[in-house]
DNA sequence: CTAAAGTCTGACATGGGTGTGAGGGTCAAG
DNA sequence: CTTGACCCTCACACCCATGTCAGACTTTAG
């Protein structure tokens, strides 16, 4: 099928199946006007990049991630390091933003007290 | 006081000091040879700006926050409802994040779990 | 054959605090 | 006067998924 099928059976735009390709995340052959040409494969392998990418994994390791699944099970020991890794960074980012958040709390409730008295 | 030593004493780097001029969170008087003069005040005035900063506000809030803490009580009302918006989207944010960590958790389960199997 | 819809590549913009560098001016101590 | 420390402005780079536009080509329907 070619790229408006696709981001139409996916729901996720053009730019980014494009975008996708550049990073090495999906493949297509080109038919002989140039235009892409997926596979019904492609269908779940979006489905399963947006998945990772919704899990706030960058591409880098999306990639990894998808060379791992295809893989067998021995690839997935440096796998684990690397999500966990990623998990840990985004406890860290959380605790930041928490932070973030009571600071913010605390000043509106001085303000709110201020406003009162 | 200079730049360089409002920056040593404040522990923010000129060039933030600058951005925060060029942002209208700061203002200096000028040099007859055109460097920036700061009085004593700006220490404390860099300090809440990085305590706003910190609590994840943009910069044009962190102005408006300013400006109204500055001002009288009354003008604490439209402040309050902006600190509000901003604290919504802190929990929105932290709720994406949220999601994600909760898929990445799962799916680093399924990976120990087929590792395993 | 023609028009329209689809697709191609390449490039620029976004957000937004922060680093870094170039090229040049100011000021104080020797 | 010279040297060196300090400061000035302007501008580009970063991150990185995503939108959008321009200009050109392909495919398909009429």
């Amino acid at each position: 099928m070619r790229i408006g099928e696709l981001s139409k059976r996916t729901g996720v735009s053009i730019r980014m199946l494009r975008y996708y390709e550049e990073q090495r995340l999906l493949s297509a052959t080109r038919t002989s006007g140039g235009y892409r040409d997926y596979t019904e494969d492609a269908v779940e392998r979006v489905g399963r990049i947006r998945c990772l990418l919704d899990s706030a994994l960058p591409t880098a390791v999306v990639r990894t991630v998808l060379a791992s699944l295809c893989g067998g099970a021995e690839a997935e020991r440096p796998l684990l390091g690397v999500l966990e890794r990623e998990l840990a960074g985004l406890d860290e980012r959380m605790g930041r933003l928490a932070r973030s958040r009571a600071h913010l709390a605390g000043l509106i409730e001085d303000v709110r007290v201020r406003t009162r008295g």
